[in-house]
DNA sequence: GCGCTCACG
DNA sequence: ACGTACGTGAGCGCT
């Protein structure tokens, strides 16, 4: 008699990963989830003896992430990394068990599973599910039984056609009714509010389906008519949500899922590099098992037999004899700001051979041909962060060029969620041999210490090494994801871009720097005088602590708002006490004062290069989760604008050149222009392609009013809306904003989508399909994964449905600015132009230009990122231009 | 190293 | 019923 189990791997290596101890071999990786796995699968191929056997996993490399969270400590966000670093590892270890395994782009594994299971069905063949996802049972049916693990792995109930009636008096079809009605947070389907089980089950049970229970509503009374009334579409649509999609078209055939036995002679090294030595006698494999504890793992002697040589005077004519075969390069240095980073060595590598150059040999004479090939930009070169590459050999006088593949920025690209992945984590992520950790090798922080030449050189030259592998992992990875373009054609030659404009750096008035601060701090210090008097005791003004405990216990200020350790001082709080003592606003004076002088003027005159007398920030291309850019030492993103105190420090940013000027030119409304495309909300567009003021036209639609009626208010108004309509809407924000009551805040949103249409519909359509795929896209493909879309925390799902509406807007206007970058570059290179490019702020472009060239930039810069991507509304720039960076607005 | 506060888009 | 606006970095106090 054939038999077909069905297992979905998601669900239960996530469910293994929680419900196992942590379980490591002697290599450092963490195994019990693949332990877990393993015994549960033994146990079903003992005790159901199946002729076929498939694994589902889900599609996309994290969509797994979206399960499970509530079994792991509270609020923890991430996958563990212990836990994402085993997926790879049982999908080897299914392979080498003879075990097949399935899974189809963009599917679940539980639609797979749903169209097996229906194949299965038709042919009247015998079928076992098994999962820990209740919603599974709707597929159980004469032939088709489900296996519900329980508590850990090992814990299973059998639930058939009638085993669900006995439970539920239900057909496995009303399942998914029941669901419609109830929801299930875990599956983020929201049901009828106040609808729970007991009163689904008694609705289905007197109505048959959603649908019957809709169409009579009649028949009830009270708050359950009201809510079912106002739910309908709700339900509707939870209902299809908990459908499991049957007609994934899979390619496989009844012969792919054939399970005969344990593959014994790739199980037995399997199981003994992952040194489960119970499972080894538990199969009579003994023979596999390590002879010596502690004996070094594959993975560690694959690693050890890596060719390296460390780069002496005497080996370098061979290394430089071997150039034109290396394309992997890995430039280590010391120290977080890469302008001031220590250089220590270089990791070169071709497949074959490796290398590592101390950095004082490349300084020599005697190494000019490496550093030529350095700076030869027709010599590709793959690494991680050449970026960082790049800045610190700039400032050691050595030029670096050909960077034409960043591992750090495919890795990005393919999570940007994902903080920063080392290599060792790229190594997990794609089943490489690992390699040291930093830390073991150079200690942390303080304690930094270079090794031995040995150790140091075997360590960077490992890394070089690694690189090859990791990239052609990743060229697949990016062509799957439709992500090459991005990568070859925008990130790559954008992070060159950003290199040099980081080298050039932009100019800094030093003296009128220190004058403001000079001012500041004859002001900062008679307020702080001030409120000593008045407060009648001296305390630290920038304690929250210390100010909350004057302002709450000794004045006995009312308390607004608590935070986690104590009561909150904000400004937003300050400003509701200012009425009841006169020390607040002096507060508030010196908060605003304090922030300027610490954070703008002592903080800046830090950063000012002593060689070049200008700031030099970073900008890192692979921290924002949206594929913004972010700026560091000094961050120049956020100099103040908004209050004319703050707004002055803008005046000492000026030209490098005399006879120079600064030229800025920003995109007006770049995310509202955005959403009318992307939504393509008729009535936004017709705004923008009347060139509208757009807060204005949307008071006017949401009040009812003609455009002289808009006063200054509703336009406030107007301008949070539509800031909440791009950030992912809530009532509740937008009260906050407004310090409106949450119902008035409601009634302005539900306006609002009254007028704009489309703009709903692409926030309904946009949720939806991040919870089909488990991410969303951007204009030009960027992705970003959204696994808490399906969370059971409201909070986690909430947030994950407004980051679903906002990163497609944030992002896309990321790539328009970053394809403007790349475009002004290219213009003004094949002009030739003098003119330089020096900052970007998300949507603006700063550039210092000669004299003769100001006319000609005023007309060329907003042209470039006008046509930067062709919308179907006119993207609009405007450019300014004066003696400094406060001149230039 | 983390929480609070506040600067920007 | 749940309780938040989206994306960042820096300085400070405190543990």
């Amino acid at each position: 008699m054939e038999k077909l189990i069905l297992i979905d791997g998601n669900n239960i290596i996530y469910r293994a990963f929680f419900a196992m101890p942590p379980l490591t071999n002697t290599a450092g990786q963490q195994t019990n989830a693949v332990y877990g796995f393993t015994t549960m699968l033994l146990r079903l191929i003992e005790e159901h003896k199946p002729t076929h056997m498939i694994v589902a996993f889900d599609a996309g490399k994290v969509t797994f992430r979206h399960e499970g969270y509530q079994e792991y400590k509270g609020g923890r966000e991430k996958t563990p990394p212990e836990l994402s670093e085993q997926f790879p590892m049982l999908k080897e270890l299914l392979r080498e068990l003879g075990v097949p395994q399935f899974e189809i782009a963009s599917y679940e594994a539980d639609d797979i599973i749903g169209t097996i299971s229906r194949q299965a069905d038709e042919a009247g063949r015998q079928v076992m599910i098994v999962s820990g996802d209740k919603d599974m049972l709707q597929l159980a049916s004469e032939h088709t039984t489900v296996a519900l693990i329980r508590k850990g792995v090992t814990d299973i109930e059998l639930y058939g056609p009638e085993q669900i009636r006995e439970k539920y008096n239900l057909t496995p079809l009303q399942i998914i009714d029941l669901k419609g009605l109830m929801g299930d947070a875990s599956d983020n389907i929201p049901g009828v509010p106040g609808v729970g089980e007991k009163t689904a089950l008694k609705l289905l049970h007197q109505f048959g389906s959603v649908e019957a229970v809709l169409a009579g509503t009649g028949e009830l009374k009270g708050k359950m008519k009201e809510k079912l009334e106002a739910h309908a579409d709700d339900a509707v649509m939870s209902k299809k949500l908990a459908t499991i999609y049957r007609e994934v078209p899979l390619e496989h055939s009844w012969e792919d899922m054939v399970f005969s036995e344990i593959k014994a002679d790739t199980a037995g090294p399997a199981f003994a590099k992952l040194e489960f030595r119970s499972l080894l006698e538990r199969l009579s494999l003994s023979a596999y098992a390590p002879a010596v504890a502690g004996e070094e793992t594959e993975a560690e002697l694959e690693a050890a037999a890596l060719d390296i040589t460390i780069v002496g005077t005497a080996e370098l004519d061979e290394l430089i004899a071997a150039l034109p075969g290396i394309s992997a390069l890995h430039v280590e240095s010391n120290g977080d700001n890469p302008h001031r980073a220590e250089v220590i060595g270089l990791g070169l590598s071709s497949p074959e051979r490796h290398y590592f150059v101390p950095f004082a040999l490349l300084q020599t004479p005697e190494a000019a041909k490496l550093r030529e090939w350095l700076g030869d930009e027709k010599a590709p070169k793959s690494g991680y962060d050449l970026h960082r590459a790049d800045l610190a050999l700039h400032w050691q006088g050595i030029a670096f060029a050909g960077a034409a593949n960043d591992v750090q920025l495919a890795a990005y690209l393919l999570d940007p969620t994902e903080a920063n992945q080392n290599l060792n984590d790229l190594n997990a992520k794609y089943g490489l041999p690992r390699l040291s950790a930093d830390e073991e090798i150079f200690s942390k922080g303080a304690k930094y210490k270079i090794p031995d030449l040995e150790v140091l050189g075997n360590h960077v030259a490992r890394k070089s090494a690694t690189v090859l592998g990791i990239v052609q992992k990743q060229e697949q990875e990016l062509i799957e994801t439709a992500m090459t373009g991005l990568f070859v054609d925008l990130e790559m030659p954008l992070s060159r871009i950003l290199a040099d404009m980081e080298k050039q750096g932009i100019a800094v008035n030093k003296e009128e720097l220190k004058e403001l601060g000079k001012e500041l701090e004859e002001q900062i210090s008679k307020l702080v005088t001030g409120i000593y008097e008045t407060c009648g005791v001296e305390f630290n003004l920038n304690s929250p602590k210390q100010l909350g405990e004057i302002l709450f216990v000794k004045l006995g200020l009312p308390v607004v708002k608590k935070t986690k350790t104590g009561y909150s001082t904000d400004a937003e709080v300050l400003e509701k006490l200012a009425p009841y003592h006169d020390a607040v606003r002096l507060i508030l004076q010196y908060r605003t004062l304090a922030k300027l002088q610490s954070t703008y003027v002592e903080g800046l005159l830090k950063e000012i290069s002593p060689q070049t007398g200008k700031v030099h920030t970073f900008y890192r291309q692979t921290i924002a989760a949206t594929g913004r850019l972010s700026s560091q030492f000094p961050n120049l993103q956020n100099i103040p604008i908004r209050l004319e105190e703050g707004r002055k420090i803008r005046k000492v940013f000026v030209p490098s050149e005399p006879g120079w000027s600064i030229l800025a030119a920003d995109y007006s409304q770049i995310e509202l222009r955005v959403l009318a495309h992307i939504s393509d909300d008729e009535n936004l567009k017709e705004a923008f392609l009347n060139d509208m003021d757009i807060h204005t036209k949307t008071a006017m639609d949401v009040f009812g009013v003609s455009s002289e009626q808009v006063d200054s208010n509703m336009r406030r108004s107007a301008k949070a809306v539509n800031f909440g309509i791009v950030y992912g809407i809530s009532d509740y924000g937008l009260s906050q904003n407004l310090n409106i009551p949450r119902k008035e805040a409601a009634r302005f949103i539900e306006q609002y989508f009254e007028v704009f249409k489309g703009v709903r519909r692409y926030m309904d359509d946009i949720v939806l399909e991040a919870r089909k795929n488990g991410y969303v896209t951007t204009m030009l493909e960027r992705r970003r994964y959204l696994p808490e879309i399906n969370a059971k925390n409201f909070n986690l799902r909430s947030f994950a449905e407004r980051t679903a509406m906002n990163t497609p807007i944030q992002g896309t206007a990321a790539d328009i600015i970053k394809l403007a970058m790349v475009h002004m570059d290219k213009a003004l290179f094949e002009r030739g132009l003098k003119s330089r490019m020096l900052l970007q702020v998300h949507d603006e472009l700063v550039f210092e230009v000669p004299g003769d060239e100001l006319e000609l930039m005023k007309k060329l810069l907003p042209e470039v990122m006008e046509g930067a991507l062709a919308l179907s509304v006119p993207l609009k720039a405007e450019v300014s231009f004066g003696s400094n960076w406060y001149e230039a607005k």
